[in-house]
DNA sequence: GTGGTCCAATGGTCCAACCAATTTCTGCAC
DNA sequence: GTGCAGAAATTGGTTGGACCATTGGACCAC
């Protein structure tokens, strides 16, 4: 028998039928990220449900991101919402550490060379050119700074993965992208950081507009590789020092 | 001035302390995923707090899928926890239709082949006895129901996954694999779904206990390839057939 | 053993009040 | 009128108590 012809029925889903009328409202008042959106009070007596539930709801969102709730303020909205959301709760187990930095790299490093793959297939001219700028200013930002380019480095990626017509690319790495920003607050020794990769970018955006999506992947891996030998010689360095 | 060498002090952050208390208990009672964790009217009691708060501290924890609550049985432990998680909550727009599915393909094919090659390098001798395992129920399963074996062949690849020896590749595709669920229960056409990708499933294995991480991606990269093209097959056809 | 009934435990919901942070309004001094 | 301190209203955060719905086990009749 097939398990999936009898799914449990659902008899009480309160909450969620809570946010699912906030989706309702939320496109109903065009409400944009930023916007305020109903005192859980108002929301309560309009639902006709407790004040409880509709913060549960809301803790749910919060928790997604979705939500900000500033008290005395008000809850305001972060993000878009739609009807058919997928939640993916990623959840690392030791933040900091170099482990977790790795396994991030180790997701970066596939998602990156497919992505620089697709783009290479995929890129309109005027991706290829808007590729092309975020290269340039990149480069400049690199020389003027000696090397202090993450900003621009960031964006320059962010522009191949649009390029590379799925969105969920750069979804998955921008969520990624705040925890190495939580290490690079917190610099672990490696003065020169980012060095050793810089000559790739132009390599991998030159594989892309020659449609070239091996290259463009194989480009992207070494780019990753040297990212990751720096990881490596920053977390031995710090392992050295701290064996005082 | 280092802005982080002065937090600001907080007054107010009950749950978020229940949720550490509650990481605390667990680590000291040693519970592992699947057991139960105390009342919330014991917790309530015992931290000195309103259940309401205890409640909204667990809602967090559910929406992040550490716990699973009960009703009318308790609170269970999903997952480990621990005192430094990093939580990557990440919501994507995508929908129920063929692009948003075609869209998770890439990302799965990305994924699916770095698991492969890295389950390949490091995978233990007891993985790789795990990983035959689920192959032999996943083929004798195929061959006792005509090709009906998602639920086996899942379980291989999550094997797969966990040999990998990175968690966060077994938490992103598994995400994601409640999307193609909510595709299968609305059939498309393809009666024989899955066919196609059978015989690759152990020309992966093959290859990661030949240690060989070149061979297993580029058989993993095959075994996508086939399931793509069913889909554009289904999507196809269905597209004909729609148009009566 | 099978099926039914009861009952205690547990999560889900509700209510009414109060606390704490924020915002807005008010009124006075100038 | 302007500016500012303080009061008042607004809003999320917390509390305690109550009741409902589901679960799972104990017990019983057959």
């Amino acid at each position: 028998m097939d398990q999936n012809s009898l799914p449990p029925i659902q008899t009480t889903a309160r909450d969620d039928a809570v946010l699912k009328a906030l989706v309702g409202f939320v496109r109903a008042e065009a409400l944009q990220p930023g916007e305020r959106l109903p005192t859980e009070r108002i929301l309560a007596e309009r639902l006709k449900v407790s004040r409880n539930t509709v913060r549960e709801a809301l803790t749910r969102w919060e928790g997604l991101g979705l939500v900000e709730r500033r008290q005395g303020s008000g809850t305001y909205l972060k993000a878009a919402v739609s009807h058919d959301m997928l939640h993916m709760p990623l959840t690392l187990a030791g933040g900091n550490d170099f482990t977790s930095l790795m396994q991030t790299m180790e997701i970066r490093r596939a998602l990156e060379a497919e992505a620089a793959a697709l783009c290479a297939e995929r890129a309109s001219q005027a991706d290829i050119a808007e590729i092309a700028r975020k290269l340039d200013i990149m480069e400049q930002a690199f020389r003027t700074r000696d090397g202090m380019s993450s900003e621009e480095d960031w964006e320059f990626h962010q522009a191949i993965y649009r390029a590379s017509g799925n969105p969920l690319f750069e979804q998955i790495i921008a969520a990624m992208y705040e925890l190495f920003h939580r290490f690079w607050e917190h610099p672990l020794g490696v003065r020169d950081f980012g060095h050793a990769s810089f000559p790739y970018h132009r390599t991998i955006y030159e594989c892309i507009a020659a449609r070239d999506p091996q290259g463009a992947r194989a480009e992207a891996l070494k780019l990753i590789a040297t990212v990751e030998d720096d990881l490596k010689r920053g977390a031995a360095k710090l392992k050295l020092s701290s064996q005082t």
